[in-house]
RNA sequence: CGGAGUGUAGCGCAGCCUGGUUAGCGCACCUGGUUUGGGACCAGGGGGUCGGAGGUUCGAAUCCUCUCACUCCGACCA
């Protein structure tokens, strides 16, 4: 490709909007341009590295016996609501109605459509297992559309779904995606994890996110020093801590006078606070009704939402307010999980430990849930509010609270331990892809269904696998680019060689650079010829935004039957002598 | 959806507080010339009605009201 004749509109400046560079590079670069919030045109170079990312991931799919289909990116509302989820999803599906008042909605994600493609046309385990993927464009009308490609609300997607006779099948299948995946990853060069990723009320038995590392990655995975445990922090788990400072004292009401925090208790009594009970009090929120629930975890722990939520099995937990804490007669800052004798007792119920009085909270109706980590701690007494301003009460044994469930709700921290005994760190990550066993989840409220060996009715067991085919180029561009601009791998390159033709009023140069440029793409390689009429340095930097790989720089040296090759990764120029200059392309960029 | 901010030429910005000539600068663009291995220089030139609507005023980019868009932080994110 002639530079000339093609369109790469670069410029110097930094555009206003952008805060990560692989937005400013690729905007900067001439590869895509923003339409508005979240919606991207890709310019020419852009849609080359799409085209590129696409190739690599059909390639590998093909190969692992997917089979590649386009469907609908308009789908009817029907079919979600079919599924449950047109009420589920929420603002982020863009609904629409035609010419005669139908309502359709721009594809979020393709479960509902391919359910209902296969239904009608798979009826027989004789036809299973099969896997259909597509890459299509998707939207999602994100509240937040940030970062160039990495949160858009139009973006590209490679999705695929798998359909099974049996869990057994689905088992294997969701293996070898995730193998697949791991090919087309590494093809493109990148730094990634596997990790275990949440799955939600959907259950099942898996669910794995790619993650590459970076730091403007918006979600954290917790990985171990040690060995390849990787975990989004959503999920990850720890080893069951140790403990060193136990509390001994017995069990007594202390005045606490405005001490509301953990760290405030912890002070005044002078103990650790991890033996302290934190309570964190929600709302959470279920399909058809709301209830306030109290979680109680060491005080140095904190509650992870997402394993709270599926603690509980809720559809979401929110927040309270002082007036809805108020409402359930609990005491802010002083929350804990008996309630003292007092006014509001009635003699029923009652338990005693010692001399004092008292009843579990989930007889106020109130459902607590106390972390896995307290579970089993015979030895250790803690301290916890009163449910009375300004009295904590010390010494409590847990084994003397009734009803206690216990359930892993804390984030794992950075100091936590593996279960192979390595220590635990933070990385961030951006989510590249995502593979799913879904089981029944879709194929049973949609009723899609075949015959069994038995000539019995079966639900198909399905998996779903993600790859953010866009997203990837932004991935790849945060990992591998510098301070001059972006830096390509050999398989996602728009071009495979950029030839910088230092003055094309030289008739000599021009014509070296055009020989090489023919001879090269004679021999299959994807050649960008700058042969503009701009100055050496000009050329230069543009090379460096653009990012190829490898650069020819066709200059004065041509007369000594030289050229100049430079690496783009660390910048350096050495000479080539012009005989070699096909021979040497080949080894380095094949 | 809460909080903060920004909309003036293709891009980046100044002007606004304290209304008053043809709205300015840099980059980019066009013409001519000189340069030519690291984003050149000189001269000339084209392009905006100031996000939109309404209002105040003799007069509005500038003041007021409403509205739209975009960005950032947070909430949200199969």
């Amino acid at each position: 490709m002639r530079f000339s004749n093609f369109f790469i509109p670069t410029t110097k400046e930094v555009p206003k909007d952008t805060v990560i560079k692989s937005h400013e590079y690729l905007t900067r670069g001439g590869y895509i341009s923003q339409v508005s919030a979240g919606i991207y045109n890709f310019l020419p170079l852009g849609h080359k590295v799409l085209g590129k990312i696409k190739d690599i991931v059909r390639d590998e799919l093909n190969k692992a016996g997917a089979l590649e289909i386009t469907l609908g990116f308009v789908t009817p509302h029907e079919l979600w609501v079919e599924s449950g989820r047109a009420s589920k999803y929420g603002k982020e599906l863009l609904r629409f109605k035609d010419r005669k008042n139908k309502e359709y909605l721009l594809g979020p994600t393709h479960e509902e459509m391919i359910v209902n493609l296969v239904r009608g046309k798979v009826k027989s385990y004789k036809n299973l297992p099969i896997n259909l993927y597509q890459i299509n464009t998707k939207f999602r009308d994100e509240a937040r559309a940030r970062f160039g490609l990495i949160r858009g609300r139009e973006f590209v997607m490679k999705d695929g779904y798998s359909f099974h006779e049996s869990k057994e099948d689905l088992d294997r299948e969701f293996d070898l995606m995730e193998k697949t995946y791991s090919k087309i990853f590494k093809k493109l060069e990148l730094d990634f994890r596997i990790v275990e990723a949440d799955s939600g009320a959907i259950g099942g038995s898996g669910s794995k996110e790619f993650m590459a590392l970076s730091d403007i990655g918006e979600d954290t995975i917790v990985i171990c020093d040690s060995c390849d445990y990787g975990a989004n922090i959503e999920t990850s788990s720890r080893q069951r801590r140790e403990i060193s400072e136990k509390n001994e004292s017995s069990l007594s009401l202390f005045s606490t006078p405005n001490m509301s925090s953990i760290d405030d208790v912890s002070n005044f009594l002078k103990i650790h606070p991890s033996n302290v009970l934190k309570a964190v009090v929600k709302k959470a929120i279920f399909e058809d009704k709301e209830e306030i629930v109290c979680f109680f975890l060491r005080g140095d722990d904190e509650l992870q939402e997402v394993k709270a939520t599926n603690a509980i099995n809720a559809d979401d937990i929110v927040d309270v307010n002082e007036e809805e804490i108020k409402n359930a007669n609990l005491e802010a800052g002083f929350i804990g999980p008996v309630i003292l004798k007092d006014s509001k007792f009635s003699d029923d119920d009652e338990n005693t430990i010692g001399d004092m009085k008292f009843k579990s909270l989930n007889k106020l109706e109130i459902k607590y849930i106390f972390d896995i980590d307290l579970k089993d701690r015979e030895d250790e007494v803690f301290v916890c509010g009163a449910n009375k301003k300004d009295f904590h009460i010390v010494g409590m044994p847990l084994n003397k609270i009734p009803d206690i469930t216990y359930k892993d709700l804390t984030t794992s921290k950075e100091s936590d331990k593996c279960k192979c005994g390595g220590s635990y760190l933070h990385k961030k990550g951006i989510e590249i892809g995502h593979i799913f066993k879904l089981n029944d989840k879709y194929s049973l409220p949609m009723k899609a269904n075949f015959l069994d060996k038995n000539g019995k009715t079966q639900p198909f067991i399905m998996g779903t696998y993600g790859i953010g085919v866009s997203r990837l180029i932004s991935a790849i561009s945060e990992q591998k680019s510098d301070e001059k601009g972006l830096i390509w791998g050999k398989t996602s390159s728009p071009f495979d060689v950029q030839i910088i033709v230092s003055d094309i009023k030289c008739e000599n140069i021009l014509n070296k650079a055009n020989e090489i440029y023919n001879q090269l793409i004679n021999d299959g390689f994807d050649v960008l010829i700058d042969d503009r009429k701009e100055r050496f340095g000009f050329k230069m930097k543009d090379f460096e935004l653009i990012g190829c790989p490898i650069g020819i720089i066709v200059g004065q040296d041509v007369d000594n039957g030289e050229v100049s090759f430079v690496d783009r990764v660390s910048l350096e120029k050495r000479s080539v002598r012009l005989d070699d200059v096909i021979s040497e392309i080949k080894e380095q960029a094949k």
